[in-house]
DNA sequence: AAGTTTATTTTGATTAGTCAAAGTTTGTTT
DNA sequence: AAACAAACTTTGACTAATCAAAATAAACTT
């Protein structure tokens, strides 16, 4: 059994190579998401590549093996099911879940997970708008662009918010940006770095481009 | 936050102490629970009275306060509601419950544990028929009775099965003996050891009495 | 009371995961 | 090419939890 430890290393190299689309994984990207410092990011890598998890070239970087990415594809799943668990069934907050997971997902075995699957009604998106990873790690990739790469006068439905800090995703909700939204940008404003967007039918609001390449929509 | 080695600790003197009648716990009921060498039951000890959970008297054992029973309940409920969880949410059995909830129990949080056990509408018993502690760390005590106690000719129920390993468990349910079922001892005989037993209108069967003395019922 | 058994405590090692800080590479400027 | 910066690795130290085995104390037995 991996600890939780090297579940989140793998998880964190996972994350960060589809991030980047690039399989290659520094240390300091690993050692700045997981909060350590970078020779505790090194030394970790090592015992991962003993476990056949990654395999790691000095001073460029490491990639999952085949074994590694089905693990972190795993708590993936895991993950996303337990968010969904705890938004559709217990009715938490869309924005307090993340850290709840987090935990759970590292104490919950593979058949209670399959049970939470199959009572959820084997869900395929969190409620983030992420896809779930089916059981075999495979994941459904959905067309989508953010707001930047938009056509402008074409409404679009937002499908995915990709910072997940409580932070914004309260003021994505206050916004109305949440998953199945519809929205539409009016206007793009290279100078001012700016988007207009007008959900639904309300009035059109500005959001900064930073944030607007948070929100991912598909037409 | 105590780290879940603490919580174990907690919950397993707490165990012991409600399993004697007697508040003192000896070092090696402590390592024999937690399948440890005594040595480790001794420093681990010294730690819990660090923060304050325990009292100490070196040769003769460890007495929770009430920041170390208020701890303890908290296991006890987190446990067991996740218990009732797994079988009426989740439909896992009975008999494989526990291993999980010894895992989930460290990772719940208070909040989750509280929409959890609203979403299960506040029970006061797991699927064992053990009492769930309230959030202030009460338990309601039933007048329970085990089946060498019982009055001869009076149908009881079966409240508590106590021994919770997997073999017992299913050679309970196999005879029956489950929560809520209908039990009457047939008889009592001291020289074989065992009283014979009918479970509803079924024919009879006997039970040893070391098996009978696991079986709580009440009239 | 002396000896023996049993429970407990101590001591010294070990492992996983971490940090701080010193030492290396590698790549970029000038 | 020499100097510098950035990223990375190494080294040594620390904490929590554990075990093995030696030392000690208490409780029984003669």
């Amino acid at each position: 059994m991996p600890s939780s430890t090297v579940e989140n290393y793998v998880k964190a190299i996972l994350a960060l190579s589809l991030e980047k689309g690039e399989d290659l994984v520094g240390m300091g990207e690993i050692a700045t998401k997981l909060k350590v410092v970078p020779g505790t990011a090194t030394s970790m890598t090592k015992t991962l590549e003993r476990e056949k998890l990654v395999v790691y070239k000095a001073r460029q970087g490491v990639t999952l093996t085949t074994k590694g990415r089905k693990l972190g594809m795993g708590m993936l799943r895991r993950h996303r099911l337990v968010e969904t668990f705890l938004v559709e069934t217990l009715g938490l907050d869309w924005t307090e879940i993340h850290r709840e997971a987090e935990e759970l997902e590292h104490a919950i075995s593979d058949k209670v997970l399959d049970r939470l699957d199959k009572f959820l009604g084997r869900p395929e998106f969190d409620p983030h708008g992420d896809p779930i990873p089916t059981k075999d790690g495979k994941i459904v990739q959905r067309k989508v662009r953010n707001l930047l790469e938009c056509r402008r006068g074409v409404a679009c439905s937002v499908k995915l918010v990709t910072d997940q800090g409580a932070d914004f995703l309260n003021f994505a909700r206050r916004k109305g940006l949440v998953p199945g939204a519809s929205v539409e940008v009016v206007s793009r404003d290279l100078v001012s770095d700016a988007v207009e967007l007008r959900i639904g039918k309300t009035k059109p609001f500005t959001l900064g481009s930073k944030a607007a390449r948070k929100i991912l929509v598909a037409s």
